[in-house]
DNA sequence: TCCATTTCGTACATTTTATCACAATTCAAG
DNA sequence: CTTGAATTGTGATAAAATGTACGAAATGGA
């Protein structure tokens, strides 16, 4: 640990900074603090103490202006000539994120994917647990698909939602399905999606949605390829 | 189908159209090209034969001046007053995007997400065949994960790599051991990558490399959730 | 103590991206 | 044939994002 405490004492400079409000933040900033947060939490696992917005953008193959700028936007949290302490940014970026909490989330769509989903540790190693996962059909439901996890039929999960306050779910079922599963899900009022299914939802404003397509992936970077 | 044709007879204003050079056409821009292709296919699905960049921007919310003018990077492929013939603009940007053919792709890592990916239809379908898979563990090597696909050892897939020039792979092992199996693939003539380990790798200019990370899509959206 | 070096945070400049708005077409209805 | 509504493709403009550069610490060694 260095001699100097985090964060940096204030003065002149910092005294009159403007904190800007959280809506005015670009969004494209919000999608970056993950990464840090992941590669802060990385060095965290190997020791490190130290770090600098140099050494970050190296890693991540960004600048270091853009490192400094984007956290800049919540406040002071490095120490000039000496970098950033690795605790002390990930413990802020957490707090950024509001991750600094564990947050419980369900699954919808027991199939394949779903279940593999529900059996991946990474999530609640990172701070979301699985706490339900519900698919529509009854060869299904009541099947233990992860320790601890049994599939619900979709108006349990529903009720669940609604009684237990969950916010975050996954959308784990095919294209066709997707929408009618959404809807239900904002109706029982979930308020951010990650969605597999290869489709774009029409969901609220209020709402939020994510979207994991590996194709979508594979077609961006086969342009590339000649 | 209407009655004539796709793409539109040249006329004074196209004559002289400059065509950008592929290297020139920003990022952001191919990135979205496939989302407009998901669309389009699925329309082509349901037996849509028209449609226009208002609609479409409507379904992707997402502004039609912006869709008009990504597509105008590479031609003209509607007509005014009608709109897009939807087989024929997807066929344009699946020649745009080079996936008017089958690409084969290779799989590192046949633990749960491996084996999910491998029995995955959705790749095959929207042109992307999984044609082998292989992992460092002994006891998975000749297991067969899907049908018609046995786990090989990672000396076999490097060595198929080479012999059939396949161009693109899927990381699914451990964080701790991804940027081991990238060098490899690298090694092999691997171009593009696919990463589904929650690590940054470090590849050379003409490897790109795309990454799925659930948890960095949750941290984004948790931000928002006060 | 002093100096050389490092790094942050940010004002300003530049580049990139998105939006606006309109002439040119297309088409269908009368 | 004429009119009116719809829609494209694009130059001009606005907005957003990124990069540059530097003053102000902080540190460690002479
Ligand atoms: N398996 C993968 O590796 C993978 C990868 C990427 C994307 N996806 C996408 O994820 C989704 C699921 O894929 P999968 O391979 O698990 O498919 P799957 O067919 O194995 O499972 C889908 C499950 O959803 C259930 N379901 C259907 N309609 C439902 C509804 N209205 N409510 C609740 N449950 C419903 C089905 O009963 C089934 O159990 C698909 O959209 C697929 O395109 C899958
Ligand atoms: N399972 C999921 O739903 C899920 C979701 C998102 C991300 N991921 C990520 O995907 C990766 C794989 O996850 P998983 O759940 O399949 O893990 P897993 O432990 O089930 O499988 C990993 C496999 O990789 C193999 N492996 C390890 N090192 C290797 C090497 N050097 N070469 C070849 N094979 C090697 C292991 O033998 C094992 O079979 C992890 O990085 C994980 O974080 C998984």
């Amino acid at each position: 640990m260095s001699s100097t405490s985090y964060p940096p004492a204030r003065n002149n400079r910092t005294r009159n900074r403007k904190k800007p409000r959280r809506d005015e933040i670009p969004d494209i900033v919000i999608g970056r603090l993950p990464i840090y947060l992941r590669t802060l939490r990385q060095m965290t696992a190997e020791g490190k103490e130290i770090t600098s917005s140099q050494e970050l953008g190296q890693i991540l193959g960004i600048s270091s202006a853009q490192i400094r700028k984007d956290l800049s936007h919540f406040g002071e949290f490095g120490k000039q000539g000496t970098g950033y302490n690795v605790t002390y940014l990930c413990r802020q970026l957490e707090k950024i994120l509001n991750v600094d909490h564990t947050w419980p989330v369900v699954v919808v769509g027991a199939g394949s994917l779903g279940t593999a989903i529900a059996n991946y540790q990474g999530f609640a190693k990172r701070g979301f647990q699985i706490v339900a996962i519900c698919d529509e059909d009854p060869g299904k439901i009541g099947k233990e698909v992860a320790p601890g996890l049994v599939v619900e039929d979709c108006a349990r999960l529903s009720a669940r939602i609604r009684e237990e306050g969950v916010k975050i779910a996954v959308i784990a079922v095919p294209a066709h399905a997707a929408q009618r599963v959404a809807d239900m899900l904002v109706e029982a009022g979930i308020r951010a999606i990650l969605c597999y299914a290869p489709t774009t939802l029409k969901v609220p404003p209020s709402v939020r949605v994510e979207y994991i397509d590996p194709v979508i992936h594979f077609q961006h970077m086969t342009y590339y390829l000649r």
